[in-house]
DNA sequence: GCATCAACCGGACTGAGGTCCGGATCTGCT
DNA sequence: AGCAGATCCGGACCTCAGTCCGGTTGATGC
């Protein structure tokens, strides 16, 4: 049940490496604030630093984990409470609690970080990705407990489903839902599923 | 509750046009045979047809698009039994057992048809689609039948999120599951959800 | 201080999806 | 048949993510 820790600089990063890192995601983040994220290319982002192409690439590997790296602090603390936060997302909650919590909590992550949240998931990679797995096996060990009779892994899966960032991000924009709704809607499904 | 009907030529097609969407297509399935669809560009599909790169994407105005046209048969024979084939499918059978029906053909798709519905289902655009639309007003209503006090069209996105393609894929190639298992989960979770 | 070498750097290059537009072609009307 | 003009064609062109590799730099041991 340990959620995988985020871009760990694999054993110690030349100093230089570590400077361009943050001139990168320095880069980054300030054109994101000025132009929004989808009118920022990883040349663009590369050019502002000041550095190559493949300085960028070998430092972050695709656009996606660059985004996840980008909202790394608050995607790692959403971790950090996850496994040893206060109830009721964090251990000492009854499963159900938990399982809601976490639904509620990504829904508003999905809304407040909506481009990065969408990039980090979009591509055929995301399923395979560590963080999924960690979310999954999170899920799958509560609804373990909450409903033994129940195809664990899969009920993760159909949760996590739902709170896929595009979806959410869909639902809101395109289709005008009410946050909240949202919310009512998760609540409702993991009450009948996990009881 | 009409489901969109796919690709209507707009008024009537100039015979040339016609004559280069056949070859577009013909070549397409050509191709996809013989290398898989992810080692076709669309540049080779171009070149194969003897056509102009612009004539491809005027026809089928891009990737998804041109995946979709390729399992046209069998996508609109699909929306035709649900709007007006036998029952479980079809209307006569109870709302559930609809739902399951739908969701047991849809897992059924993404497993024969994997390469061209992942394809479909890429990028950004597939919630906008009408194709997603016309699904999920089917359900919706479905749902709204069964289960009146639910929010029919959460839990009709709800049950599209467990069949997205990619999804279904990534369950049964990388986890190793069985497709029993992902049609046992879905009658489980529409059950749970209509009743 | 210096040699050694792995790690790192930059930016040219590739490949793919998608756009654009001048010129060719078809169709309906007279 | 002949004309007008809407439709369509082709392929050059653009952007962008991601790769590759010859040259450089920083860490380490002496």
């Amino acid at each position: 049940m340990d959620l995988p820790v985020v871009q760990p600089p694999a054993v110690t990063e030349r100093a230089d490496a570590a400077r361009n890192r943050q001139k990168i995601l320095c880069s980054a983040r300030r054109l994101i604030a000025e132009r929004g994220l989808e009118h920022v290319s990883m040349d663009d982002i590369a050019a502002d630093a000041g550095v190559g192409k493949g300085t960028l690439f070998r430092r972050f590997g695709d656009r996606a984990s660059l985004a996840h790296a980008l909202l790394d602090s608050t995607e790692s603390e959403f971790q950090e409470q996850l496994i040893r936060g206060e109830p009721p997302l964090g251990p000492g909650a009854p499963p159900c609690q938990r399982v809601i919590a976490f639904g509620e909590a990504m829904i508003d992550l999905c809304v407040d970080r909506r481009d990065l949240m969408a990039e980090v998931q979009a591509g055929p990679r995301w399923l395979r990705t560590n963080i999924y797995s960690g979310y999954r096996a999170h899920l799958a060990y509560l609804v373990a407990q909450a409903a033994p009779e129940q195809d664990a892994e899969f009920v993760a899966d159909t949760l996590l489903g739902v709170l896929r960032a595009d979806l959410v991000n869909h639902l809101v924009t395109d289709r005008g839902m009410e946050v909240e709704r949202l919310k009512d809607g998760f609540r409702a499904l993991a009450t009948s599923l996990l009881s």
